[in-house]
DNA sequence: TGGTTGGTTAAGCATATACTTTAGTATCGT
DNA sequence: ACGATACTAAAGTATATGCTTAACCAACCA
């Protein structure tokens, strides 16, 4: 993995660790600041830093510093692309199965008509 | 991560990377062997095996061998766990946004009432 | 029976990840 | 001005990841 990441690979890799879906959970109910964040958890505030550092190169999260604290927000749409990238692959799947039910549907019929 | 990754852990670490999704893709359009599934992509057969297992460890893709070939399978249902967990943060975060659109109307409302 | 096909195992290697501790640098409150 | 607060930067470390090549095994097929 030399080329650089898509966003889809930095989204998924971002989700794979509980501790950044975690900090999503948390943002999801409304915005927080650094220390905020890393109060539950138990690591050290540079380990939540980098957390938070992945989660925003992936777009999940953006954040802007006003004095000293950095205030942390989730951006919904890249949520929704990670989403819509699984969901296409399920609906793809689903109607693969609902046409090989109907295939063998009519191949029962054509069994039943015959002789 | 030292300890044991969660399902929802391996499911997006698998996710993570384009090669796999790229399986993934092919799955959902119907099952295939393992060398068949090698034939696109440009890296080595064990390369390729060992994604499968990254696939297969997270319950994504299931297979099973008769004679010498292996046939592998998606498994939609942890498809719709990853896609469940997007949903919801979604979700929460999208009603929070309601709410507060809600409440700052409430308040322009009371702010016309006033004196 | 012996070669080809399809898959598997093992080992090795470069880079990436998830932390840590230590040492900063700007605010902010008094 | 001075200390506390909030964050940041840097370096080090252990483990994990994404490959590779070189065997190897177990069908199948002529």
């Amino acid at each position: 993995m030399l080329n650089q990441p898509s966003p889809l690979d930095l989204t998924f890799q971002a989700l794979a660790d509980p501790t950044r879906r975690a900090l999503v959970e948390r943002l999801v109910r409304g915005p927080a600041s650094v220390s905020e964040l890393a109060q539950p958890l138990k690591m050290s505030l540079p380990a939540v830093m980098q957390h938070l550092a992945v989660l925003e190169s992936s777009g999940l999260v953006r954040s802007e510093k006003v004095g000293r604290v950095r205030t942390c927000r989730i951006d919904a749409a890249q949520l929704s692309l990670a989403e819509q990238w699984i969901n296409q692959r399920r609906m793809e799947w689903a109607g693969r199965l609902d046409r090989l039910g109907r295939y063998l549907e009519t191949l029962k019929d054509e069994d039943g008509e015959e002789s």
